[in-house]
DNA sequence: TCTTGGAATTTTTTT
DNA sequence: AATTCCAAGA
């Protein structure tokens, strides 16, 4: 049964496990992984094998990463086992791969093949166009509210009608108009957001039974990374396509499932087998990557959980060092100290180089003290997520003009590149133009160049149009036969953006970003492996849109590493450092009411644990900065249940020397922050209000009242009463509303000047009485 | 039209 | 604290 091949044998060296699940073929299969349990290898010997040993053509395996950097090393592990890339493998991200299917089948949903994708900001933006075209107040329902409450409908798949039905809570009501019409408003621009990477293909599925039969028929095996985290968009495509045939095998891990958030669904794996009916499981258990403490750690924390399979990793490995945990003064001496055991690591017997380092978060606000320690001590470092490189300013000006060259229609674009460099365009101009446009149909660039459209404006904005619209086309010839970095360097020149930008502040980090996107730019050109009919500016301008920040990680070079946990899935680290162990920053104080988000939070910190192959330590600070307010904390709750003896306590120098004593803090009794201790359940929400402000008497919180009052909630304002705010002074309560974190107060100041002001309880850090 | 300074406002995580 | 928003002035 072994054939005896050239290249190494798919199998070989793997557990009986994992051989069973690279050697299933026919059929669904869910493949549980833990962490570490080497799922990539398996994923990757199952393609390789279906190409190989099964005569199964890459032209016909759909396969879902989590990121577009997996599905590139995938195609090069795949590669190395069969002695050449495969070509004609759909392998990406869902978002990806979505966005590829509709570049094909774009007139069905009244696109082009060059439409947008818009981000978040793009969609954002449109949006309060929207809202103010359909008068809804942006004062009386943010604009994010909005678009959050329209993105999670479309990830569950409800279209504008539907939602309409469904609408009940005021939230809803006011989006329906926003909904119906933001969807025209993308049509129109031939543009879609990045939810609809994923509906309008579902769609297309749904409406187009041909099309539906075409790609199901293409696709003879479906392979899903990280299916805990697919939502149902997802999953219903997965379902149109692999449904039929069921060769669908997915990979996932519900301990692992980081993304309900954005409406990914845990029971998509916990249902697989009812969805699949006849369904194999393989167990992956073996855990290759951490050391045994680490993993002890990992399974005591998860255990806590009570919404999941239930699975306990096993070592393979021995020895290891213990975790250790560390109690630091702020996040400042927090940063410090981990900074310091990393040159003790480098320079220690293990010698681990910089690249073996990562440091792990909940927020990326955390990023701040870790970059200035590391900076001091001369460390480099990579910083993932935050801002992306197409984020920064000057290269999102840019990419407006290369947008608007791609499509005309695209307003967003034309709008943000209008402006820069100032050509005497402002509002008032634009807004007139937009206002024709829409009369005439047309877009604000074909506008532009239209007489009726400009008459009115001042000669000097007219010129100013023409001349706009001018350059776009000039541009727009050009993007026929030159390259996307020579198109680059031409706008640079004719908008003159360099000599612009040597004004400017940061004039030498932003000028470095530029030539770094024409770099880029000129390398796209050079591995553009032909995607159908698409011009090399359309997939730049895709590519630009879709990567995340992991995306952009170099891990050759020798750099410490700092991201968040949801960035850091799927990857490993010889040593981890897990900041902010902290009560209300992780667990953020947000998932205190909600036991389905404590378990979320508990399974990231499963995935931030995992991370670690042979070191890792979990610091926390007494006080922190946030939001400009300085906090006092309690240790996570997470730490509460980890058995003592299970971690190596460690207290930094300038905790011990100035520790919470020195603070003159009022805590509740006992100088540990033992007080409230609270398990997996029910604890009442009161007792553990997190984010206790360092000042007297705050009213946001009931974490110091004595016994007595513990049952009681937020300790009640009412109005009347006498508060005192750090800037206005003191004041009248007026009026309460709203509950929990939303409640607000609206307080008349004494000083008249100020007056009767609105203010989010959760927020103003009110002082109770006068003084 | 563009600049400015003060006020308001922060969902945590991301494709 | 830091960014974004807005209104008034140049």
């Amino acid at each position: 049964m072994t054939r005896t091949l050239v290249a190494p044998e798919p199998t070989a060296g793997l557990n009986p496990a994992q051989r069973a699940a690279v050697e299933h073929v026919d059929g669904p299969l869910l493949i549980l992984a833990g962490a570490g349990s080497g799922k990539t290898r398996v994923l990757t010997a199952r393609i390789a094998r279906l190409i190989r040993d099964r005569g199964v053509h890459p032209s016909r395996i759909l396969a879902v990463t989590f990121t577009n950097k997996a599905a590139g090393e995938m195609k090069e592990r795949i590669g190395r086992q069969l002695g050449a890339e495969p070509t004609g493998i759909w392998a990406g991200t869902f978002h990806g791969i979505g966005a590829r299917l509709l570049r094909a089948e774009a007139a069905r949903v009244g696109r082009t093949q060059s439409f947008t994708i818009y981000d978040e900001d793009d969609t954002l933006g449109l949006l309060k166009r929207v809202m103010e075209r359909v008068k809804v107040s942006p004062r009386e329902w943010t604009p994010k509210s909005v678009l959050g409450t329209i993105s999670s409908a479309k990830n569950a798949l409800v279209g504008p009608a539907e939602y309409e039905a469904l609408a009940r809570d005021p939230l809803a009501k006011a989006a329906v108009p926003v909904y119906h019409a933001l969807e025209a408003a993308l049509r129109e621009h031939n543009a879609v957001s990045f939810d609809d990477l994923l509906t309008l293909p579902v769609q297309i599925l749904e409406e187009h039974p041909e099309r539906r039969d075409a790609y199901a028929g293409r696709f003879q095996h479906v392979l899903v990374d990280e299916y805990q985290d697919t939502n149902r968009a997802q999953y219903r495509f997965v379902t149109l396509i692999g449904g039929e045939h069921g060769n669908v095998a997915v990979v996932g891990d519900d301990d692992q499932s980081i993304y309900g958030w954005r409406g990914a669904d845990i029971r998509n794996i916990l249902d697989f087998e009812r969805d699949f009916p006849g369904a194999v499981v393989v167990r992956l258990e073996e855990n290759y990557r951490s050391a045994p403490p680490v993993l002890e750690l990992a399974n005591v924390v998860i255990a806590q959980n009570t919404t999941r399979r239930g699975k306990v990793l096993r070592a393979t490995r021995s020895g290891g060092e213990k975790v250790v945990s560390v109690r630091a003064l702020d996040e400042r001496d927090e940063a410090d100290w981990t900074v310091e055991e990393m040159r003790v690591l480098r320079a220690g017997r293990a010698a681990l180089q910089l690249r073996d380092m990562a440091v792990l978060y909940r927020t990326n606000a955390q990023s701040r003290a870790y970059e200035e320690s590391l900076r001091r001590a001369g460390l480099p470092y990579r910083l993932i997520g935050a801002v992306r490189f197409y984020d920064r300013r000057e290269i999102r000006d840019l990419m407006a003009y290369l947008r608007l060259v791609a499509n005309p229609a695209d307003d967003e674009a034309f709008r943000r590149a209008v402006g820069v460099p100032k050509r005497g365009l402002g509002e008032a101009t634009v807004e007139l133009l937009a206002e024709r446009a829409r009369h005439a149909g047309v877009s604000l660039l074909a506008a532009a160049t239209r007489d009726d459209c400009v008459a009115g404006a001042r000669p000097a904005a007219r010129t100013a149009l023409a001349d706009f619209a001018a350059l776009i086309a000039r541009l727009r010839a050009r993007a026929v036969d030159a390259p996307v970095d020579q198109l680059l360097r031409e706008l640079i020149a004719a908008i003159a953006y360099d000599t612009l930008l040597k004004q400017e502040p940061d004039a030498d980090d932003r000028l470095r970003n530029v030539n770094e996107l024409v770099a880029g730019a000129a390398e796209e050109v050079v591995d553009a492996e032909g995607e159908v009919g698409l011009t090399p500016l359309d997939r730049f301008l895709q590519r630009a849109t879709l990567v995340a920040g992991v995306d952009q990680m170099d891990r050759d070079a020798d750099a410490v590493t700092l991201m968040t946990m949801h960035n850091a899935k799927g990857l490993e680290f010889p040593a981890v450092f897990i900041g902010g162990l902290e009560d209300g920053l992780f667990p953020l104080a947000r998932a205190y009411d909600d036991p389905t988000m404590l378990e979320e939070e508990r399974r990231l910190f499963y995935v931030g644990i995992t991370r670690a192959e042979d070191r890792l330590y979990l610091t926390r600070a007494e006080q922190r900065r946030r939001n400009g307010e300085l906090l006092a904390s309690r240790q996570s709750g997470f730490l509460d249940t980890v058995p003592k003896g299970m971690l190596e306590d460690r207290v930094t120098p300038k905790a011990r020397s100035m520790g919470r004593a020195g603070l003159g803090l009022a805590v509740g009794g006992g100088d540990d922050w033992s007080v409230p201790s609270w398990g997996g359940g029910n604890s009442r929400a009161a007792a553990r209000r997190p984010g206790t402000p360092v000042a007297t008497r705050p009213v946001n919180t009931a974490a110091w009242h004595s016994p007595e009052d513990e049952s009681q909630d937020v300790p009640e304002l009412v109005p009347g009463e006498r508060v005192k705010h750090r800037k206005f002074g003191s004041g009248t309560i007026a009026e309460l509303s709203g509950q929990g974190r939303d409640a607000k107060v609206k307080v008349d100041f004494d000083d008249e000047a100020i007056g009767r002001k609105t203010l989010v309880i959760a927020l103003a850090n009110l002082e109770r009485g006068d003084d």
